[in-house]
Formats: C-alpha cells, sequence, structure tokens
RNA sequence: GGAUCGGUAGUUCAGUUGGUUAGAAUGCCGCCCUGUCACGGCGGAGGUCGCGGGUUCGAGUCCCGUCCGGUCCGCCA
C-alpha cells in the first residue's frame, strides 16, 4: 500500500500506530543532528521527525521543496505541539522514507501568502493548485455543484445533455466556431447557452430539465466574465413565474444551508426593474447597504407617475440643475468630515472618462446640524436642509449630486454608490443578500441600428397583460414613437433575473410556446419569414406540435461560487481559467495551427496586416 | 475599439531633480546548529531595469512607439 493514512487526520488518538504517509514537501528544517519536515497533502501537513541516525540517508539522497516522499514511522507525540494546525500535537518518527520524485524549485511559494503574482500563478496553475486557497475554492465549487444536483434531483428534474456543436444564430453575444472537415466551408458553433435544446426538451415531454453545462461567448473578458463558463441551466413545463420563482429561490436557499449553514427563512425580496432602476439606478442592486437614491429632477416619461422634485433644486437660477434632464443625490454615511482633497477625489473619480459627468455637487451635513456646500451661493440653510432630507442624509453625511443627460447620470450615481460602499467597507463578503429583478423591459432600442432587440433574448414572452398588444400592434421599430423607444415606456416581458450582493447570478424568463406569437417576436426584432425560417425554422416548427408553456432560469455557476466564497473574480473558482486576453497562458492556447490542418479544414487565413 | 494602472534579481517590491559599482526582503547554494514549525547564525551566487527608437556629456528615471499583464467602459440574445 502507498500510504496508510493522508497528511489531515492524525491527532493524538492515533499515538504509537505505523503508518505509512505520501506526499508533498512543504519545508525542511534541518536543525542540528535532526530534521524536520513538513509533508503535505490535499488533506492537511504532517510533520516529519528525521532523527539522527537517518543523517547519512538525507545526506545521501539530499529532499527540497514539492519533493514528493513516501514515509515510514510512528505517529509520537509532540514535545513542543504547534497549536495553528490541526495535527500540531502528534509527529512522525520516520523510520524509512523513499523519495517518489524530485522537483525543480517552484517559482513560487506553495503557501496561503504566496509570493507570486497572478500572471506567473496562472502559467504554472499546477502548482498554484496546490495552495490551500485555490484548493479550497474548488472545493467549494464542487460543494455549490452538488447542492444544486441534490434539490433538483429531489425535486424531480433530470439531466440531459445538449450538444456543444450546433448552428451559429449570430443574435446576441458573438459565436466561437468550429470548421467542420466533412462539409467545407461550413462551420458549427459552439452554444451561448442550451437555450433552445431545453426548450425542445420541453416540447418533448420531459418538464422538469436541468444540466450543469459549459456555455461559449466569444466577448470580451471581465474579472467576473470568462469565455467558457458554466451554468445551472433549467427549465420547467406547465409553469407561471411565480412557480419558477419559488422553485429556484428554493434551490439557492438549499445550496447556502448546505454549503454555508445559513438558513433563509423570509421570501427573497422581490423588486420590479423600474422600482431598481429609480431607487439604485442599476438592474442588479446591491441591497447590503442604503444609499438609495435620491431622484430629484427626471423627465416625466421615465418614471410615470412618480413624483418629480424639481422644486426643492429649482428657483434659484442654478444654471447647471436647471439644464440637466436629470438630477439625483445620494447619501453618503459618514462622510461630512471629508477634507477638500477627499471631496477633489471623488468629483475627479465621476469626471473619469469611465463615468463621464462634468463635476459633482456635495452638501455637508454636519454633526451640529449646519450645512456646508459647494452650491452656497445659490442655496441657502433652508433649502439645503430640504434636499438633504429627501436624500436621506443625517446629521454626518456627505450628500453627493450628480446632474446631466438621464441615462448617464443614473448610470454614474450607481457606479458613485458601489464605489463608495467599497471604499466605506459596506460590501462585507460574508453577507449575503438575495434579490429577485423582475418586469424586465421585452424590446430594448439598438440606436446604432435603429432597430429593436430583445433585452433577454428571443424566446421571453411578453406579460401576459401586453400579449394582445404584441399580437394586435405591430411592434416594429418604424412603428415605434420615440416615446415608446424608451425602455421605461416599453412592453414588459416574463423576464426576471436572480441578484446576490449585486451581481446577476441568474436569469431567465417564460417562453413564448405558440407560433403565432413568437413569429410576431422575430419579426420586432427585424427577421423576415425566410431568415426566421432559416435560423429557428427547427423551433416554429416544434411549436406545431404541442408545445406547453414552459419557461426557466439559468444560474451563472461560475459567479454563484465566487459570491459564495466572498469573491467577485471568478477565476479563482475555475481550475484552469483564461487571462484577461483570453488565453490559457499556461498552455499558451490559443495558437496558430500547421498548414495540413488547414488544407484538411479548407481554410485560408486571411490576416491583417 | 477605448480609458487607466503596472512591467527592475527566481519571486514580491523600493529606487529622490536624470549623475559613482541598481538596493531590500524572501527564495536559492555552502558551512554551523538536537525541538523547530515564518527556526536561527555566518558566508555566497544571482540583473538585457519588457522590447525598439529618441533627447542628453550621462537614462531604470524624460519623450515616442511597441509587446505583455491587471482593472474598467464599449460589448456580453
Amino acid at each position: 500500500m502507498f500510504r496508510t493514512r493522508t497528511c489531515g487526520e492524525l491527532s493524538i488518538n492515533q499515538i504509537n500506530e505505523e503508518v505509512t504517509l505520501a506526499g508533498w514537501v512543504q519545508t525542511v528544517r534541518k536543525f542540528g543532528a535532526i530534521t524536520f519536515v513538513d509533508l503535505r497533502d490535499r488533506y492537511g501537513i504532517t510533520q516529519l521527525l528525521f532523527g539522527e541516525e537517518l543523517n547519512h540517508l538525507l545526506d545521501a539522497n539530499p529532499i527540497g521543496r514539492e519533493y514528493v516522499l513516501q514515509v515510514s514511522g510512528t505517529v509520537a507525540e509532540r514535545s513542543n505541539k504547534n497549536q495553528n494546525i490541526p495535527t500540531g500535537d502528534i509527529e512522525i518518527a520516520v523510520r524509512s522514507f523513499n523519495i517518489l520524485n524530485r522537483s525543480a524549485v517552484p517559482p513560487f511559494t506553495i503557501q496561503d501568502d504566496t509570493d507570486g503574482g497572478d500572471d506567473l500563478r496562472m502559467k504554472y496553475r499546477y502548482l498554484d493548485l496546490r495552495r490551500n486557497l485555490v484548493r479550497k475554492n474548488l472545493e467549494l465549487r464542487y460543494a455549490v455543484n452538488r447542492a444544486a444536483r441534490n434539490y433538483l434531483h429531489e425535486q424531480g428534474f433530470i439531466d440531459i445533455e445538449t450538444p456543444f456543436l450546433i448552428k451559429s444564430t449570430p443574435e446576441g453575444a458573438r459565436d466561437f466556431v468550429v470548421p467542420s472537415r466533412m462539409n467545407p466551408g461550413q462551420f458549427y458553433a459552439l452554444p451561448q447557452s442550451p437555450q433552445t435544446f431545453k426548450q425542445l426538451l420541453m416540447v418533448s415531454g420531459y418538464d422538469r430539465y436541468y444540466q450543469i453545462v459549459k456555455c461559449f461567448r466569444d466577448e470580451d473578458l471581465r474579472a467576473d466574465r470568462q469565455p467558457e463558463f458554466t451554468q445551472i441551466d433549467c427549465e420547467m413545463s406547465f409553469v407561471e413565474q411565480e412557480d419558477i420563482l419559488n422553485m429556484f429561490e428554493g434551490m439557492v436557499k438549499h445550496i447556502f444551508r448546505e454549503v454555508k449553514g445559513i438558513d433563509y427563512k423570509e421570501p427573497v425580496l422581490r423588486m420590479t426593474w423600474e422600482e431598481a432602476m429609480w431607487t439604485y439606478g442599476n438592474d442588479k442592486p446591491d441591497t447590503r447597504f442604503g444609499m438609495k437614491l435620491a431622484n430629484l429632477k427626471f423627465p416625466g416619461h421615465t418614471f410615470p407617475g412618480r413624483e418629480n422634485r424639481e422644486q426643492l433644486i429649482g428657483g434659484v437660477d442654478f444654471k447647471v440643475f436647471d439644464e440637466a434632464e436629470t438630477v439625483i443625490a445620494i447619501a453618503i454615511p459618514g462622510a461630512a468630515e471629508y477634507s477638500r482633497k477627499q471631496t477633489d477625489e471623488i468629483t475627479e473619480w465621476v469626471k473619469r472618462p469611465q463615468i463621464g459627468m462634468k463635476g459633482m455637487v456635495f452638501i455637508k451635513c454636519l454633526a451640529n446640524g449646519e450645512f456646508r456646500s459647494s452650491v452656497d451661493k445659490f442655496y441657502g440653510a433652508e433649502k439645503l436642509k430640504l434636499i438633504a432630507e429627501y436624500a436621506g442624509a443625517e446629521p454626518g453625511d456627505l450628500v453627493v449630486i450628480l446632474a446631466g443627460p438621464e441615462e448617464k447620470t443614473r448610470k454614474a450615481i450607481s457606479a458613485l454608490r458601489m464605489e463608495m460602499a467599497e471604499k466605506l467597507g459596506l460590501r462585507k463578503p460574508d453577507e449575503f443578500r438575495l434579490l429577485w429583478v423582475v418586469d424586465f423591459p421585452l424590446f430594448e432600442y439598438d440606436e446604432e441600428g435603429n432597430r429593436w432587440v430583445a433585452r433577454h433574448h428571443p424566446f421571453t414572452s411578453p406579460k401576459p397583460s401586453q400579449v394582445e398588444l404584441m399580437i394586435n400592434t405591430n411592434p416594429t421599430i418604424e412603428n415605434a414613437t420615440e416615446y415608446l423607444k424608451h425602455p421605461y415606456a416599453s412592453i414588459k416581458a416574463n423576464a426576471y433575473d436572480m441578484v446576490l450582493n449585486g451581481n446577476e447570478v441568474g436569469g431567465g424568463s417564460i417562453r413564448i410556446y405558440q407560433r403565432e406569437l413568437q413569429e410576431k417576436m422575430f419579426a420586432a426584432l427585424g427577421m423576415d419569414e425566410a431568415e426566421q425560417k432559416h435560423k429557428f425554422g427547427f423551433l416554429l416548427g416544434a411549436f406545431e406540435y404541442g408545445a406547453p408553456p414552459h419557461g426557466g432560469i439559468a444560474f451563472g455557476f461560475d459567479r454563484l461560487c465566487a459570491i459564495i466564497g466572498g469573491n467577485e473574480t471568478i477565476r479563482d473558482f475555475i481550475a484552469f481559467p483564461k487571462n484577461n486576453s483570453g488565453r490559457d497562458v499556461m498552455l499558451d492556447a490559443p495558437s496558430a495551427i500547421d498548414d495540413k490542418q488547414l488544407v484538411e479544414l479548407n481554410i485560408k487565413l486571411n490576416l491583417q496586416q
């Protein structure tokens, strides 16, 4: 037997047991005639004691970091115990050892606070994966996977695999394509999601389907976006939106219970998309903290029925506010004592090209009840007090006000809210706030192409109350007035997102299941009959043969794991991730292929430059 | 496609206004050490300052270009 025990399990209970261990050398501490070696495996670290009698063997067979070692000996109680590790009470009095393999000196140390930078760690990912922290992340990922599967299995879902080599339909994200050798000049696409397959499975009567499955999107990367990523992909038949929300908040709660021991008793909070945009300026708000938006001024059509507070800021000839489409404030808790330098930093921050605001107005709500603002010459104490009150500011808070075009301003204040919360430590990684955002707009106006695009995807159904509107009118772009082009006024969808700590972790919809409505939808997106048939004929055909009402959801598995692990960088939760430019720096992929391969594939390169 | 930060020893970093032989820590190598666990002590090796060009008597430092990496915007049905 290679080993009788692991390096993580021995304790005072195994004193005098004869054991054989195998693992990697963490450190060697030579101490005169005796030598201590820490041996590491997946389960922990155990100290080995090489006595004087083994010295000549060690001299003849020197060992170093990351050598693979097999040792036999007796479990002994330590004279000096180490309280910091689980096996700290014992050590192995080594009788014999065997070097199973040697190791080059690793380019960085295999420990929690490693000295290796990201780039280096990715290049030697197989060494990085030996580290505790990374291993814990992968273990957490497996725990989430197991919890999800168990829950879905208990609920009667069945896991059905769908193909990876499918047809390219250049809607939405850019496809990764794969050339077909046997069909010259033709290409498969890798799925952006198994969307149409799971809908076809519903038509086939598999009324509860799931799959934990890789998806592919050829778009630029982010800390929370990889070109290949994993979804928990689910679909159900004979359901309404409410059924889906209940079923899947059940799943997420189950995951939290199993993986984190957190028991969520209350239903997950629900918020309409419009409410989210109004209150947070964002469709995936982080609800762990307040700093809600105080909408002082906004164009009437954006939030019909909401009260405009223009009178609070108008009438003093302050052009910045008077001429702005939208004026929004937030109260930053405890920031009233910010120095000139600190407020200037915020101003600089909102003026960065990515944010693009022209400036910032602030009101310091001092602890003594006085107000100091950057616009004192326009607003008296009484006005400042009213604005601060409307922003929900307490004494000691700093009210920050941005003014500009509606969309830009809302986005900017939302970004500032997140930035300040991050700075103030309000985004606590061990606190989890779930939220359903519902009633998304069905369409989005694409200014560049002057056309409608599906906000979620073209298989999403309109709200029941708006189906008639969809069928009877023609929601083509030609028919849309400027007013209707605004997302706040457009037809709402049976679409929903699950938001966790300000991250979209899942999204889905009740689907269209009638051919007529689906054709109407495609037409609204600018697809004529021929194009519809060419791209989605199989789906329209399937809808002819008794398609049941159905809907579903897909969770971003990597992202969900990362956030549960207290992190927003999904790379740390993927065994072999891609870097920022979509490269695998360990494999050095992608790479050029042989001319011979190109000839086989009937491909001629046409490289620019 | 764009913005921004970074690239100096194996590694993580410092390097002043442009000025002597580019430093620290850690790792590595050698010697010493019988209770360490971030062991300790003494000694040593280790550098194309990402790459190319320019300014200058002189460039790690300033300028231009380029490559690589991080973060963000656009993009992500």
